[in-house]
DNA sequence: CGCGTGTTCGAAATCGTTTTCTCAAGGGTC
DNA sequence: GACCCTTGAGAAAACGATTTCGAACACGCG
């Protein structure tokens, strides 16, 4: 059997409340008693036990984190930067995977509430414009920090990349290589994808290339995707001298794809990722990237979250914090040294 | 404020007893107020308060997962099958990670103790040799599964692939592709990495091709140590011509070492690896593997812990459940057709 | 009518904490 | 000596569910 306060409270000969008082550093017990608590609680091993804890104090010191997927590396980091931020504080993260699917993300969200999480992370997979289930999150007076992606007009939470920058950084790298036919293979409606696109158009408008209409393809995220519709943009005329893709593995279908139709990289055509993998310099020409800074994001959307979770009830007007993408130069983008 | 039993109960005019064996299907409740219960119960959307419910059953309905990091895809397909098993009975798989360190893996077993989670599911990165940390989690009596990794001399639950045969899968596969002089690039002292060593030996052996006592290098399971060994390797004389690596990151810094050097792949030297990550044909020649059947892998492990939670005390056995491994035969190793 | 039997329900105890309130003892002050 | 304040400790109530046990009632049967 588990070791209990009173078990404590037994062999030292005080009451339950007093050893509770001594765990809680209450002030009002004396530094004798204190200590002797202290010793026994130790040397029984005594863990409170948390379910008890959780239902007078209404708590569980638990965070849920939802994630679309565990593929990318950037949740893999983010996931370990947040554990890293709340474990010291007596914070369990429970996270859980939605597997891209706005229904199971849903389905997640409701069982982290009936696990009473104290707050929730979410790298939502919801479309851009349709942050509404947020709402359910508001009225239950849940606190919520979205990570990575954001939606149309919702006040909200939000730590993130700057991915309009990230879209223009990319583009205007590729533009400095020499590229003058520079296509997007563009992610799916999400607020990433869409601020990167923008970002992407804004760097050509300065540059004053003009934009292609076939240009900008794809949809989806993942390298299946990047393969097919890298395909369909090596048809259409002229054919683009540099790609800008929304993800590394987009990068990657697409690297295939130009590499099986029989073009050079970066020779022929230029390409660059978004995302920095763990495995981006694996490929069979080095892939070229915007490394998403996830350590960061994610110990950011740490803190935050663990700020609204232990602030006294005050509800702030939302933070929204931008951290600055880093481009990482492989060779699938040099062409000039 | 959240619906309880009792508001439940008020409504529809019962007892909070009735109402709690409604929602567990006892039987001694008259087919007429359980409709009743039910309808209202729906109405309010009513969820337990599961520390509540924890607090008085012992158990939390939460199965532990610690996994040595997420960066191999196996891990991720595992968890992934494990949920898949275990959200359907209503219990909430928690994971986390242990970057590979033995000690940290043992910060997190406590933790997921002390949030008494029913189960344990281990893939440890404890060596081979020493699974005596297991001892506590006998004491106490949780029920636990070693996932992937086992250790010497000890009986436990254990389900994962078979090492052995997936050492000689891969060594006879280089054998029949012509290869002579096979090296090993072995991982760190853990149950898989010395299964596979001794799958390799064997399938030597029978083949009756003497070893070398330089063809046997490496220690690690990262693509740094790969890309050094492999390095290593390439100096001896004679220089192999087929490497069978412990996995695939392993593999990837291999080839990139074989490469560098201005050996082609798989002519010159032959190269396989194990694991058969997502990532495997996006190298730039793509990798030859052994599948480790992560989702058949995960899913009787996920079957395996759930048994044994819900088993009526029954002490049996421990079982050990091993997987075939699978050929997936690519670029990086086809030296016939 | 008395008795056993089966069905349906609820009272009470329990799980291990936290929190609030009360109380006793001791010491200082006038 | 009466009063008040401070300090240290504990009693009791709560949190929201589950489980055990017994009560109430209807029914059938001899």
């Amino acid at each position: 059997m588990r070791v209990r306060l009173k078990d404590i409270a037994d062999q030292v000969g005080v009451s339950v409340v007093t050893v509770s008082k001594v765990l809680q550093n209450y002030p009002d017990v004396s530094e004798e008693t204190r200590k002797r608590v202290l010793a026994k609680a130790k040397e029984l091993g005594y863990q409170p036990n948390w379910a008890a804890r959780s239902l007078v104090t209404r708590k569980s010191f638990t965070i849920g984190m939802v994630l679309p997927h565990l593929r990318h590396t950037f949740f893999q980091e983010a996931y370990r930067a947040i554990t890293g931020i709340a474990s010291p504080k007596g914070y369990t993260v429970l996270m859980t995977v939605s597997h891209e699917d706005p229904q199971q993300e849903e389905k997640e969200i409701d069982q982290l509430l009936a696990r009473q999480v104290d707050g929730l992370l979410i790298a939502s997979t919801h479309p851009y414009g349709s942050g509404e289930f947020l709402q359910r999150l508001e009225e239950r007076g849940v606190p919520y920090v979205l990570l990575d992606r954001e939606f149309r007009g919702r006040k909200a939470n939000f730590v993130g990349i700057d991915d309009k920058a990230l879209g223009m950084m990319a583009t205007r790298h590729l533009i400095e290589q020499g590229c003058r036919h520079i296509a997007h293979l563009r992610g799916p409606e999400v607020s990433t994808a869409v601020a990167r696109l923008e970002g992407y158009r804004q760097a050509l408008a300065e540059a004053g290339l003009a934009g292609h209409p076939h240009y900008v393809a794809g949809g989806k995220g993942d390298d299946d995707t990047g393969y097919w519709a890298m395909q369909g943009l090596l048809k259409t005329s002229p054919r683009p001298d540099g790609v800008f893709c929304y993800n590394d593995p987009v990068a990657a279908g697409a690297m295939r794809a130009a590499l099986e139709s029989g073009l050079r990289v970066p020779d022929d055509i230029a390409i660059i990722g978004a995302g920095n993998m763990h495995y981006s310099d694996m490929f069979r020409v080095p892939l070229s990237t915007i490394d998403q800074r996830s350590e960061e994001v994610g110990a950011r959307a740490g803190e935050l979250i663990l700020d609204l979770v232990t602030a006294k009830k005050k509800r702030r007007e939302p933070r929204r914090v931008l951290v600055s993408p880093r481009l990482v130069v492989r060779e699938s983008s040099r062409r000039k040294d």
